[in-house]
DNA sequence: GTCTTTGCAAACCTTTTGCAGCTAT
DNA sequence: ATAGCTGCAAAAGGTTTGCAAAGAC
């Protein structure tokens, strides 16, 4: 029996015990598609478990991000932010309010870039860790009255 | 005069005195394809002023990029990396090591994306702030050996 | 002389960590 | 009983800011 568990302990990459919270983080994350921070998860949680500490969600983010249950996306505007949808694909980022949206499709000619784009040929690029950068629909609306140009 | 002066600061957008410092900081930037971030310019520049201090560079960098005379390509381990090169563009950055390249081409066909990408309509992107990840010549290298594919 | 820039140190923010107590096995 | 978890608070690391002194015009 033991055995049995240090096997799967093994197996999995974990040694971990069962932890609520631990569950409720990932399963939170990987339950929205708005790519969140830490901060943002804390104060989901915070609510459900009065005792939760930022540094808890910290850690956990943490390990799930090593042992690839979660990716990053990026820092933006000072905080980082993570995908709970693990295989790797693009996303966008609004340069000016920071949403990020994933991006869908296949992304496996020329390296993820049009034709007349120039890539070193030392560079090995993954296309699927493409981030484009723009303006996202609200924002666009927003910019109508403007005239700023992110 | 006085008036012309004036002037000159209204439409450059600055009410600025001189200042060799900035300057410096400025053309260190400039001078580098290394897309540096604020630590790199201060410790490059404090040997020819003894009594720089960190904050002078993030202040001044700010205001270059705020100017327009900067742009930031973005944080990679935690700290934020800037391009003289002002006109937009695309970079690569190396996953593992964190250098980054500048892009060159003409990116204008499909917003920057091979064809199969599906970018949704209401997002407006710029192609060429587009940011592409992968591994540089070097750490592609230092793989050969070794396993892990960041 | 007036207004900008700078040095210095403190403040800020996000993220990490040390440690003692708690929990799952 | 033995690890692994968590709360709490302190520490880190990068960036910003308040203020008085120094510099440009």
């Amino acid at each position: 029996m033991i055995i049995i568990i240090k096997m799967m302990a093994v197996l999995s990459g974990r040694k971990k015990k069962h932890s609520r919270k631990r569950d409720e983080i990932l399963g939170l994350i990987r339950s929205t598609t708005s790519h969140p921070g830490a901060r943002w998860v804390y104060e989901r949680l915070k609510p459900l478990f009065p005792r939760l500490s930022l540094g808890t969600v910290y850690r956990n983010i943490r390990s799930f991000r090593e042992e690839g249950e979660l990716a990053s996306v990026g820092v933006v505007q000072g905080e980082e932010r993570f995908d709970g949808r693990v295989q790797p694909h693009p996303h966008f980022i609004c340069s000016r309010c920071g949403k990020i949206v994933d991006i869908d499709g296949s992304m496996d000619k020329n390296q993820g870039m049009p034709e007349g784009v120039i890539i070193p040929p030392d560079l090995y690029v993954d296309p699927r860790k493409t981030v484009l950068y723009g303006l996202c629909g609200d924002c666009r609306k927003a910019d109508e009255k403007g005239m700023t140009t992110v």
